[in-house]
DNA sequence: CTGTTAGCGCCTTCAG
DNA sequence: CTGAAGGCGCTAACAG
């Protein structure tokens, strides 16, 4: 017997009177069979099976017990542009990895840009909140602190009263800037965009101070270093600025900075997606790498192993586990500092 | 002032004491701003913001509507793997398009193979499902159907009741399959698993009626029928299944096929990933592409265009879009066929 | 514009 | 092992 998708709601209390028991012990038989005789067990489920039930309603459920079972992810301004980062990617295999241990479920929420956001945020049944990358003046940071639910933020910015997951940026900016700008004389980062209008711009010794995402302003504060270290002033490094994480995007602006009256012989950029579009840039261009320009990226992914790219090694995945642990782990908010490494490849100077 | 982590739930009712007002009044203030007086809205928020109140109560909320605002998304057997197949990451970028559009969140609900997937998808607080390409005996199936909510599958299996999106896999591979199998006397096929089980094999003349993954089981009656109209037997043609859809399993598996007294002069694979590594084990064989050996792959990734592959272009992030309107949109379930093309490139003979 | 009533479906508590 | 009461926090429906 098949109930029609339009039919009214079962409800547990139907299960019960069908089987000629108490609502409680149709309960039970759903959340502590082992309390309910193997009878009165039968009868409710024949009941269920007969009535067409699927189960406890979700809504009350978690409504009765306080808890959804289920985590948030916040994941950045366009949502579709999150699942085209192949590091977001990652960083969500490796929440969704912890969700599928505890039976937990993972909600993605929808971040337009818009105010709405807020109400998105504030109205999702989860437990606990996992904020991927964002800025210091990201209005959601506020309103998942509002709910006063567990929530970590990866990358950054650290907000009191919330769990941070993240690689010290600025050390590794600093060391993957100085193999890149050794030997180097005229320097060029390809940032991550500065602010949430996400402008392209290209400047030289651009301001640090007031870029509102941490993660970039801690590797632009790492490359002044490297840039420092290296002898070169940070006003005379040109800062060219990507509307979005795009390997076309970068090689549009790689091959602008390379036809310029003084292009740069060393480039270092924020992932390796950008970098693979510079080297586009740089072959088109007819410059030699690593001897006419150094080329860095960030993340070690599988583009960088096949391109012979210098870049940032961290684990993406490890660190959405580390997440996840953290959000639903307990209470307490804690903060972790994860692993990374450089990787020399071909693309920088021996 | 700021309520510590842990503090008691604040409610609304305790908000409108504070304020002065009904509880109504206060929901109202939420829910339908503009039939509450400015003097009452403020009042109500002032209350809201010195208690900490972050807004109704979701599951709550939930309960009484009768309605989540959250769609579910099965993602097949290991989660994470989900986000490791580039193609199930487009699929979700369309998904997630359309519930950003419509302020929903989109459930990623963990399916790990035990049986407990069931309780987790019964237990799901989502309006409605999609389910991505399963086997015809998927347990999960039965379970999105008990629950009577709308749900659309992807791929297959058709069920009575749910909707279903696909493209007409059959036709596609059969017009691949022509293509790679002109001139070819000893065809192959790469195959996806046959069974939930994912074991590998290497047969000829693989039975079909069998496979239960309908999505596989048509393209090889697709290959079949092309392999037969080439003029050749369907117990001639070999069958090699990898158990994941990788490029490093596709690899080894076509060096077996290569390295065998009789090597194939036509593989046609059921992924660009599986080509790729296809195209890897026929350079390391020393054979040449396409005229020693043809290679088709599917999806028309962006992979396919840099190796050059012959490839059936569908788009899966239209058609995950196509999905969630089918699952949001309204009652009915919705079946809808998707396009699809052959895109010609240099892996087959002219 | 505001308030009252009456549950949504379930499960914790406490008695049998 | 089973059951009766009560309420989780909220909002439709209907008065005023």
């Amino acid at each position: 017997m098949e109930s029609p998708v339009g039919s009214k709601r079962v409800t547990l209390a139907q299960v019960a009177e069908l089987a000629g028991v108490s609502v409680m012990t149709a309960s039970y038989t759903y959340n502590q069979p082992s309390r309910v005789s193997e009878r009165s067990r039968s009868k409710v489920l024949a009941a269920a099976a007969q009535l067409g039930y699927a189960g406890p309603d979700p809504s009350a459920r978690s409504l009765r017990r306080g808890s959804t079972r289920t985590l948030g992810v916040v994941m950045g301004e366009h949502l579709s542009y999150a699942f085209e980062d192949p590091e977001a990617v990652s960083f969500l295999a490796g929440i969704a990895g912890v969700c599928a241990d505890r039976g937990y479920g993972m909600t993605i929420l929808p971040i337009t840009g818009a105010a709405d956001d807020v109400l998105r945020v504030t109205g999702a049944a989860v437990d606990g909140f996992i904020v991927w990358t964002t800025s210091d003046d990201d209005p959601v940071l506020a309103a998942v602190r509002a709910t006063k639910r567990p929530a970590v933020v990866h990358g950054g910015p650290a907000v009191p009263g919330l769990g941070l997951v993240s690689i010290d940026n600025r050390a590794a900016a600093c060391a993957v800037g100085a193999v890149a700008f050794a030997g180097a004389t005229r320097p060029a980062v390809l940032s991550f965009p500065l602010s949430r209008e996400r402008i392209s711009t290209i400047t030289r010794g651009s301001g640090i101070a007031d870029v509102l995402f941490p993660v970039t302003r801690e590797r632009l504060e790492g490359y002044r270093q490297a840039a420092e270290e290296a002898g070169i002033a940070w006003r005379d490094v040109v800062v060219a600025v990507c509307s979005r994480n795009d390997a076309a995007d970068a090689e549009r602006t790689a091959a602008t900075l390379l036809a310029s009256a003084e292009p740069p012989d060393a480039i270092v950029a924020m992932s390796d997606q950008q970098a693979a579009g510079v080297l586009r840039a740089a072959r088109a261009a007819g410059r030699a790498v690593p001897h006419e320009v150094a080329v860095t990226g960030w993340d070690d992914s599988a583009l960088a192993a096949q391109l012979g790219l210098t870049t940032v090694a961290q684990s993406l995945r490890e660190q959405g586990a580390a997440c996840a642990q953290a959000a639903l782990g307990g209470r307490t908010p804690v903060s972790r500092t994860a692993p990374w490494s450089v990787v020399r490849r071909g693309s920088t100077r021996p």
